[in-house]
DNA sequence: CCAAAAGTGTTGGTAGTACACCCATGA
DNA sequence: TCATGGGTGTACTACCAACACTTTTGG
């Protein structure tokens, strides 16, 4: 029963990153080949014969970005026959986190953040894929502590607000969510204070606590904001 | 850029039944290939090259067990290198709901329905594709009103609430369930009565209303038990 | 001394949970 | 009349949401 398949694997990466002052945005490539030459486009390219799919998520990123993905996890797949004008392509699509550093990029590669609220227009069902992708980090993050993977590992307590407040689009009272979040137990604070930039207040710096997190993971946390 | 790639595309479906009788059980197929020539697996097959992700599963559960498939959802896609182990096969899983009366098999197909809690040895990696199947279930049927696609169009509602039960894995009250679902509004009594199997009271038959539950869907529903 | 951001407690409402008795039917 | 399963209401609790003033720093 020989049956003859002519199908092409793919992978695609749809990579957040988060600074106060660029918000959140998601790390697009320009394509440098036809379909779509010039048109912005998520990171990916083919499964290897021999490596997982998340190798090649991984690989494929750094490659075309040069940036490494901090927090990897699969999303979806899409499989439309006509989503790839030429052949089938099937594309197993993941989405990941990177921490502020990231947003340095190198000046020869040709790949830029772009905040979600402006992106351009998009190659491919890149957009679908995207649109899931935000959905999916906006109910994850009310249910698991993934919020961290895209702060610096210390932070102020404001710069978490601010994250959740930008993530889920909407106002978050500030006295609350302290209290939820720390109620949890698995953020730690640090005697190291904010470094100042402009006036107001210095805070102190927290961090997360992992092993604490998955210690109280096994119990199943209700993480909701 | 021609890219050789040789990976066959493949779909999986791990297809839920219930009735209160047999409990909470899959569909499987008894392998009549090598490798794991005799061994229950998963419905599913290779994908064609012009149909969609979605028809490969429907067609496949179809040939293979003469079932149709009442609800589908992706669940998640498997592509460790080595999951099959002649060629690289990436599978793409689904899983489906079937109301009580898919029981019923042709005999002269090689399918059978096992009870969740006793399933037999399975081929290739589909243990674990069956256990993510069951934890998405559980984690669904929490916040959307897919049980109902388990339950025949009218039923008691006793049979709803021992869906839970049996679903969750533990006691749920039965005042408080009846009190949190018909607080919803999508589900509607009926005039009817049940049949009569034994002794007892009989209870009125009540059917899930899908208009009514896409019109508050909208709003965003917290469907928790 | 003024502007900016951080830190912190209390109260009221609501939603969830626990819980037990009566009713309709078949045997 | 007994056994079986169906139907229903109340009271307590715990969690969540709303809300404002004081403190520390830089300019």
């Amino acid at each position: 029963m020989t049956v003859l398949q002519n199908i092409k694997l793919a992978v695609d990466a749809v990579v957040f990153g988060y600074t106060a002052t660029e918000g959140l945005s998601l790390l697009l490539i320009k394509r440098d080949a036809s379909p779509f030459k010039g048109t912005w486009a998520l990171p990916g390219g083919l499964v290897k014969d021999d490596e997982s799919l998340e190798n090649a998520v991984e690989r494929g990123f750094r490659e075309e970005t040069g940036v490494t993905i901090n927090y990897l996890e699969q999303l979806y797949s899409f499989g439309q026959p006509e989503r790839d004008p030429r052949n089938r392509v099937v594309s197993i699509a993941y989405y990941g986190l990177v921490r502020p550093d990231g947003f340095n990029l190198q000046a020869s590669i040709d790949a830029a953040w772009f905040n979600v609220k402006a992106l351009p227009a998009l190659a491919f069902d890149h957009k679908d894929i995207i649109n899931i992708a935000i959905g999916r980090l906006k109910a994850k993050i009310t249910y698991e502590p993934i919020g961290f993977e895209l702060l610096d590992r210390k932070f102020p307590f404001s710069a978490l607000e601010k994250l959740y407040q930008t993530v889920l689009d909407r106002p978050i009272d500030r006295r609350n969510c302290k209290k939820k979040i720390m109620k949890f137990g698995f953020l730690e604070e640090t005697k190291e204070k904010q470094q100042l930039k402009g006036s107001g207040r210095p805070g102190f710096l927290y961090k997360f606590d992992e092993k604490h997190y998955f210690l109280s993971k096994e119990e199943g946390i209700n993480f909701e904001i």
